[in-house]
RNA sequence: GCCGGAGUGGCGGAAUAGGCAGACGCGCUGGACUCAAAAUCCAGUCCGAUUCACUUCGGGUGUGGGUUCGAUUCCCUCCUCCGGCACCA
């Protein structure tokens, strides 16, 4: 009697045994390779994704595979549970943020374990648990010791709607990346980390990190933006000061015929203290710095200056520059100044020709194509001119000289300038880690003594979305005593940016219950570097710069014994319908619990790995999904035809050998099994490892009757069908538990053995050997597998086909390949 | 503007080292089963010719060129789409 497919309660009951049995809790054993897959740990938003289900499937697979090929699999989850939208929640509908966010996390571990992923569930991690932020905490504090946390007065990115402060990586044209609203500027005193003491190591690092996609690396090279140049002072004699450019072309500086500061260079004020238009001046820096940076950025706004009236010295020259304020210099790159070359910058040409200043051409094009049109400045390098002694050398030639040339007479230096920028993690916000500060009167900013901590988020406070954050009006909060003095202070009631808590949550993973450490050094060692991390690439510069950034510093603290956390990452492309990303505004959302319900957990993750590689976009398909159904339903319908097999003693007697259907079988099988360990553990092609494990159960259906006419074709069917199951175990794993068992598997599919394939029979042992005459198609053969090249020639010279084609005639050259092709040239 | 990635049937995609383009799946067409439908099973399905037919021929991987006996694959030109950066001195 054939069972119906129930995947509903094979589903549940397999998820059952798991989780009684414990099948994917690990600890540490030397004795065993181990293996750490990671996903990304999701923002407990409410419900799973498409995207989560898709990121979570690919990485399971690789997990469930490792382990059936003998690894040690950590394979853990969490939550990346503080953030805005908690405390938005709280101000909407009036749920406290930590009960929206925990009951959120109750309903998607449900989701994930109704979806079959092989999580070691013990070492959950949440991150808006004190036990978990503070070490966050913890951390920041040891980077305050060392200088690496400091406060500072600074311009930043103000989300009026969020009413926060955002990061550089956070606004996004100009616009909130949450709330998509105008982004103005603000001058706040704010909490930074100095991300970029480990520029340099960040850019090199690249160096290792083979196994990431090239445009991944890319950004991250784009955002660290290492520049190589030299400072060079300019004298200014009225005020008696200097100021310092930053130049990448000082082999253009007698060309410098200005210089052009920020409004908001810190010398600004002296400069035009005597100004004739003082007032209007002033009124013009202040409407220049109120335009927001990033407004400046989308309009692209032509260039405005003001002569301050002053001059510096050109210090190659000894000629006297005019020194202008302009809104296009960039206070926060650089020096905040620059020398302008107009001859050779385009900026500057078109500041020049505004403001009728002297254009100097010093560098002449080495060849005469390269001249430029009319209206443009000369970037490119060339030779020298109008330069005094460097007159006739190369650009690149001169820029050494030229730096030396400076350092000797104390005018400047070489130096190296990075786009990075430290990381400000200041939020005004109330569901986040608190930082461990307090402001005392008398003795100033103190750090909460590490026996203190954590500091934990106050329970109780108000939700009203008014300006400030809520922690503000928490008087039991923000009232302290200050650990030095023991007199009244105020706690800071800023907290941290929520990419710190991820920035070392895979770390946390390896000794989750820690109470003395962020984690144990010693399991740390052994688990890391993460060997797989799964995600997707929206994540590309922040997260995993941050990580990096992160890893390095644990290191240099002596906690991790890695430079990089992430060898590999495998950036997962995105999920869409329709020809968009699914989203709520456009309402084309496909919900994951409806799929599930509809036509199972296994039918949704083979669905989700085969319709495309993990990298690429993956478009939504109902029908698609539906040609998975059916797949998984053609295996177990095979396996419950061929069920008497499995059953002791063979009572079937009848004795009719089909030699060619054993071996065409056997041969299939072989390949599949290579082919499908190959796809996934050396490219991760889980797409083509599912069309591989669709012609094998095809190729099942049509042998299957000749062979169970003979003992032994009956043996290979039963071989062949254990091993479908086995192979199917990644994808399908509530299947393949549940087809495992009913063929007489005695131990679970997870902890089996994976398939082992022969070479000897995987190999074809005829082969086609095609016959081209000028490249094109003519005939084909067959032949014994590493037949020599000689014979194959002869052989296609036989033909008749080819001899009629070639009508008699010798070929001009043959080229012969062995196991592939005869290829006439006539 | 600069940097990176990608363009293959009606659709998603395959071709792993330069060697039979279109595996596998969806969709579609025809057939079987059925009173009928659904489900299932079988056959076909790049385009255009050609043959009663087994067939045979030509074209074909965004465009145009190049290297090669041979190019989806390597090189150059251009077009389109996607992503990143963008007054960075």
């Amino acid at each position: 009697m054939k069972e119906a497919y129930n995947f509903q309660k094979i589903e549940e009951k397999w998820q059952k045994v798991w989780e009684e049995r414990q099948v994917f809790e690990v600890e540490e054993d030397p004795a065993k390779p181990k293996f750490y897959c990671l996903e990304m740990y999701p923002y407990p938003s409410g419900r799973i994704h498409m995207g989560h289900v898709r990121n979570y499937s690919i990485g399971d697979v690789i997990a469930r595979f490792k382990k059936m090929r003998g690894f040690n699999v950590l394979h853990p989850i969490g939550w990346d549970a503080l953030g805005l939208p908690a405390e938005n929640a709280a101000i909407k509908h009036g749920i406290h943020p930590q009960k929206w966010t925990l009951d959120n996390i109750d309903y998607m571990r449900s989701q994930l374990k109704r979806l079959g992923i092989s999580y070691c569930w013990s070492r959950e991690v949440n991150s808006c648990l004190p036990e978990y932020y503070r070490w966050n905490q913890w951390i920041f504090l040891k980077m305050l010791e060392q200088g690496l946390a400091y406060r500072r007065l600074s311009w930043v990115n103000w989300c009026p709607q969020c009413r926060t402060v955002l990061a550089n990586e956070q606004v996004v044209a100009g616009r909130c990346w949450r709330c998509d609203s105008e982004v103005s500027q603000k001058k706040m005193e704010q909490w930074f980390l100095k991300i970029t003491a480990y520029a340099d190591e960040l850019l090199s690092g690249h160096e290792k990190l083979t196994n990431w996609p090239e445009h991944v690396l890319q950004m991250q090279k784009n955002w660290i933006g290492k520049s190589e140049g030299a400072l060079v002072n300019f004298k200014v004699p009225a005020v008696n000061k200097d100021i310092e450019v930053f130049t990448t072309r000082i082999d253009t500086i007698y060309g410098a015929t200005f210089l052009v500061l920020s409004v908001e260079h810190p010398l600004t004020p002296e400069l035009i203290a005597d100004h004739p238009e003082k007032e209007k001046l002033l009124d013009w820096i202040k409407k220049t710095i109120a335009e927001t940076r990033v407004r400046r950025e989308i309009k692209e706004e032509e260039k405005e200056g003001y002569d301050t009236g002053l001059k510096a010295i050109n210090p190659f020259t000894g000629q006297p520059v005019p020194i202008f304020l302009a809104n296009y210099v960039l206070m926060d790159y650089g020096t905040g100044a620059v020398m302008g070359v107009p001859a050779h910058d385009q900026r500057d040409y078109e500041f020049a020709t505004k403001y009728k200043l002297p254009i100097i051409p010093v560098i002449k094009p080495d060849s005469p194509d390269k001249q430029p049109p009319a209206g443009q400045a000369f970037e490119d390098y060339g030779i020298l001119i109008n330069s005094g002694e460097f007159n006739g050398l190369s650009s690149q030639e001169a820029m050494g000289k030229m730096a030396a040339a400076a350092e000797a007479k104390g005018l400047g230096r070489k130096s190296v300038t990075y786009r990075l920028r430290d990381w400000g993690v200041s939020r005004q916000r109330y569901w986040g880690t608190p930082i461990p500060v307090i402001y005392c009167e008398t003795c100033g900013v103190q750090p909460v003594p590490y026996e203190q901590l954590p500091v934990e988020i106050p329970c109780k406070a108000e939700f009203s979305g008014e300006e400030g954050s809520p922690l503000e009006r928490v008087p039991g909060f923000i009232n302290t005593a200050c650990p030095k003095c023991g007199g009244p202070a105020r706690r800071e009631t800023d907290t941290m940016d929520t990419f710190v808590d991820s920035s070392w949550y895979f770390f946390r993973y390896c000794s989750p219950h820690e109470t003395r450490l962020p984690f144990d050094p010693e399991k740390a060692a052994y688990w890391l570097p993460v060997d797989l991390y799964i995600g997707g690439v929206e994540h590309a510069i922040l997260h995993l710069i941050y990580s990096r950034f992160f890893t390095k510093y644990l290191r240099d603290l002596g906690l991790a014994r890695i430079d990089e956390p992430f060898p590999h990452y495998l950036a997962q492309g995105m999920v869409t319908k329709d020809g968009a990303a699914m989203s709520k505004s456009r309402g084309n959302v496909v919900d994951p619990d409806e799929m599930v319900k509809a036509y199972g957990a296994d039918a949704l993750r083979v669905f989700i790995l085969f319709a495309s590689p993990p990298e690429k976009e993956f478009a939504w398909s109902e029908e698609g999904l539906e040609g998975c159904y059916r797949f998984i339903l053609r295996i177990w319908n095979l396996v419950e035809e061929n069920l008497d097999l499995f059953q002791c003693g063979d009572t079937l007697s009848a004795e009719q050998f089909d030699s060619a259907s054993y071996q065409r079988l056997s041969k299939k099988l072989h390949q599949t099994i290579k082919k499908v360990t190959d796809d996934i553990e050396q490219r991760f092609h889980l797409n083509t490892a599912i069309s591989a494990l669709m012609e094998l159960t095809n190729s099942l259906k049509k042998e299957k009757d000749a062979l169970r006419s003979s003992q032994k074709g009956r043996e290979l069917l039963k071989e062949a069908l254990a091993d479908l199951i086995l192979l199917l175990a990644p994808f399908a794993p509530h299947l393949a538990e549940e087809m495992w068992q009913k063929t007489g598997g005695a131990t679970l599919v997870a902890e089996t053995s994976w398939p082992v394939y022969d070479p000897e029979l995987a190999k074809e042992e005829m082969i086609t050997i095609v016959v081209q005459i000028n490249g094109k198609l003519r005939d084909k053969f067959e032949i014994e597998i590493d037949t020599d090249e000689e014979i194959l020639k002869a052989k296609a010279l036989s033909l008749p086909r080819i001899q009629e084609l070639l009508g008699g005639k010798e070929p001009k050259k043959i080229v012969c390949v062995k196991n592939k092709l005869v290829s006439l040239v006539v």
